[in-house]
DNA sequence: TAATCTCGCGCC
DNA sequence: AAAGGGCGCGAGATTA
């Protein structure tokens, strides 16, 4: 039996007894302490592992040499620790391990050392927690899903005053790593370098605390009867099988493409700031504009940074200072000057001796390299608003909530037919956006032509990844906008690409969400869409405005969409956004209508589709009963403020007039936050149920797909999610079997009562060609 | 200077 | 009186 205790690893008899603990244990939490963020390059300075609470071992393989600087490699009785640490972790195949993070821990230890350990992986406590709280430790000030923030949420129930105890750790780590010339800072925090005893202490605290919070939260799993669905159906299972693999495989990037690019881009930027430069300059009162501001900025000055500017633009024969390589100024020193109106002026700081060109010349300038050279920064929306607004007496559209006029795209998109500058501004913003979010990106931090995107299982409410790649450009038609800038928006998607030899089935859904949404309601007319294969917004639009004449039918003569997409184009607008509670004054905005126009279109769709109507009611009906909803698989939305605010004051809340009384009770703002949370959780109570159940769709069709490459040995896997779409990665030999069974188990794996999905794959050597 | 917040825009 | 959901990123403003 081991005492309840920490150990540090550094000798034969304490290995000895770890091994024995691991081998009596069944679940064992397991973590890595590293020198690095990066899987692929980092180095594992030690683990930590519990297989019981109160105990824990930290083995350190390295530690950090503050005379040599930097990490060597630890020995036990003359046995290299690396080699001691695999063979230590090849005991922990088999067993229940827990991790916290496990993507992360596990593809290091994979990396690093060869030990594949996600097949062992029981359960990730980042995952559990957010399965039965999904928004984790919010308020707790910190990550919601970090490690501390939850053991913090839960202190009373695991038995720690963790609080207290992991501020102090926190404290004496940092000291300590600070003290032996260690960075703290959040990008770059070198927790190698803090003393191998307090490391020690530190990390099998960690693994303690994860092993607690698993064995507090299977207690919660089990209440809440979310055990199959956390490790049978859903959470574990696509984390082991998909999520991880995901991260791992990253997607390889066409660099001569990047590079082609990069260079053109940099190029068409150059070319259309001059362009927008030009075009303001030919303005005399811009002109005058940038003179003024700059002369405010860069006031005339015997002293400062203008005296130095104006000494150099006039070659001043003055000494300069050795340390900060700046003119010496000082009497004696202006003194040895041959006579000169600039030496007058230095002397005296009066400007009346210095030519007004040779003034405003220093101001400018300065000005400019302010501005990167340039008269004026057109990045600067500040400085774009004041030409715009002050000086060329343009009206403002909006203002910031700070009451200033605003310069946003909408501003520049209303004046570009008559400014060429901001039409040509609009293209630099556009491709500046490309170029600063993928362009860059892609190329500053590739890995050997590979970019690694992350996919957070734990990254939002509904069950859908938090992911960088979630925003990628979707490709644009030609004549959607300026050809150059379709040409940018499009090359984006075909930077990622297949590998030699091997090739992308690329599989959207069509209209996902709509299923889900007439599936969910029971709608049969929402139904009955899909299954005349009909078209969504067409139907949706005839039903609301009672059009007649109209079909449909995309095959049809007088299919909707042909004969009138601009009813079809609005109920595009409101098809969804109805269901997730908008009402008539926003509609009214997004379509640029009357709010009683609007009003008819809200009313009509709610009639159109009765089914719907009641599934909002009953929906919202049993939040405000049960403060939580659950989609049709069985994740949960915990919404209990509503039922609070329910239990407290009934729907009198959402009654401006009956919220006149509540405000002398409960005080303005007050009120006005109980509004906002009652309204909000009403609403996210009915896109939860969709949205949720889409990702269900989308991730269980994942897992599907890959236990089939397996089992028909074929090297392939699941590549990319992107909400409705998968990409799956195999050699080209196998695109068309491998694209007949994707479609496949995407259209039957989650089957939705009522309703079938089409998944259409699209076979493609890049991200862009599948579209 | 670095971390954090807010805004506007991209995607579904 | 206030009036659709879920995200991530860059840039600028603000705070420590």
């Amino acid at each position: 039996m081991i005492e309840k205790k920490y150990y540090t690893v550094t000798d034969r008899a304490t290995l000895e007894l770890l091994v024995q603990h691991i081998k009596e244990s069944e679940y064992i939490a397991y973590d890595t302490e590293t020198n690095s963020l990066n899987v692929r390059k980092g180095k594992i300075i030690g683990f930590s592992v519990s297989g019981d609470e109160g105990i824990g071992f930290y083995m350190p393989t390295m530690v950090w040499d503050r005379n040599k600087e930097e990490l060597v490699e630890c020995e036990i009785d003359g046995h290299g620790c690396h080699a001691l640490a695999k063979k230590t972790l090849s005991l922990l195949h088999g067993k229940k391990l827990i991790m916290h993070n496990a993507s992360f821990d596990g593809r290091f230890t994979k990396n690093f050392y060869g030990e594949d350990l996600i097949p062992s992986l029981h359960a990730d406590t980042a995952l559990l927690v957010h399965t039965v709280k999904e928004e984790g430790a919010f308020g707790f000030g910190g990550k919601p899903f970090g490690l501390k923030e939850i053991a913090i949420m839960v202190q009373r129930e695991i038995g720690l005053d963790i609080e207290t105890k992991a501020n102090e750790e926190q404290l004496i780590l940092k000291e300590n790593i600070k003290r032996n010339g260690g960075s703290i800072t959040k990008t770059n925090y070198e927790i190698y370098k803090a003393d191998l005893n307090i490391l020690s202490e530190y990390a099998a605290a960690d693994t303690d605390l994860t092993l607690r919070i698993f064995n507090h939260f299977s207690k919660v799993l089990i209440e809440e009867n979310l055990v199959d669905f956390f490790y049978v159906d859903e959470v574990m299972p696509i984390y082991k099988e998909v999520t991880i693999p995901m991260e791992e495989f990253g997607v390889k990037v066409d660099l001569d493409l990047l590079q082609k690019t990069k260079i053109d881009i940099e190029a068409d930027l150059l070319k259309h700031s001059k362009l927008v430069a030009e075009e303001l300059l030919k303005i005399d009162d811009v002109r005058a504009w940038v003179i003024q501001t700059a002369v405010a900025s860069y006031p005339c000055n015997n002293k400062g940074t203008y005296a130095q500017k104006l000494c150099d633009l006039e070659s001043i024969d003055l000494p300069k200072s050795d340390k900060s390589n700046k003119y010496v100024l000082n009497k004696a020193s202006l003194l040895t000057l041959p006579e000169s109106a600039i030496k007058d002026f230095l002397i005296s700081g009066d400007e009346k001796f210095l030519p007004q060109n040779t003034r405003l010349k220093v101001s400018l300038e300065l000005w400019k390299e302010e501005n990167e050279g340039k008269f004026f920064n057109i990045q600067s929306k500040d400085q774009l608003g004041k030409i715009a607004f002050d000086v060329l007496g343009v009206t403002p559209l909006s203002s910031t909530t700070k009451g200033k006029a605003q310069f946003d795209d909408d501003m520049i998109e209303s004046i570009s037919k008559d400014h060429p500058w901001a039409e040509n501004l609009r293209v630099y913003n556009k491709l500046l956006k490309v170029k600063s979010t993928y362009v860059d990106r892609f190329f500053d931090r590739h890995e050997d032509g590979r970019y690694y995107f992350y996919f957070k299982q734990n990254g939002t409410v509904s069950g859908r990844y938090g992911s960088d790649m979630q925003q990628l450009p979707k490709p644009k038609e030609d004549g959607e906008a300026a050809p150059i800038i379709v040409h940018y928006n499009n090359v984006v998607r075909a930077f990622l690409i297949a590998e030699e030899g091997r090739i992308l089935i690329d599989c959207d859904y069509e209209s996902l969400e709509p299923h889900c949404f007439a599936s969910v309601t029971g709608d049969e007319n929402l139904r009955e869409i899909f299954n005349k294969n009909h078209d969504f917004y067409s139907t949706v639009a005839i039903r609301t405005e009672k059009l007649e004449g109209v079909s449909a039918d995309k095959k049809a003569d007088n299919f909707l969409k042909k004969v009138d997409p601009v009813r079809r184009n609005r109920a595009k607008a409101y098809s969804l956004g109805i269901a997730y509670g908008m009402e008539s004054f926003a509609l009214s905005k997004t379509l640029d209508i009357s709010q009683k126009e609007a009003d008819v279109l809200v009313k009509g769709y709610l009639d159109g589709f009765p089914d719907l109507k009641r599934w909002r009611e009953e929906s919202r009906k049993f939040v405000k009963e049960h403060g939580y909803i659950s989609n049709k698989v069985g994740r949960i939305r915990h919404l209990p403020s509503v039922k609070k605010i329910h239990d407290l004051m009934g729907d009198a809340i959402l009654d401006w007039r009956a919220r006149k009384d509540l405000e002398d009770q409960y005080g303005r703002e007050q009120v006005t936050n109980v509004y906002r949370d009652y309204r909000n959780g009403l609403n996210n109570c009915l896109n939860y149920q969709l949205q949720s159940l889409a990702a269900a769709v989308v991730n269980r069709a994942a897992v599907a797909i890959n236990r089939e490459l397996i089992k028909r040995g074929i090297d392939g896997r699941v590549q990319a999610q992107v909400h409705d779409q998968l990409v799956v990665n195999v050699p080209e030999e196998y695109a068309h079997e491998v694209a007949e069974f994707v479609q496949d188990l995407m259209e039957n794996t989650t089957k939705l009562e009522g309703v079938t999905l089409k998944a259409p794959p699209a076979i493609a050597k890049n991200f862009r060609d599948g579209h």
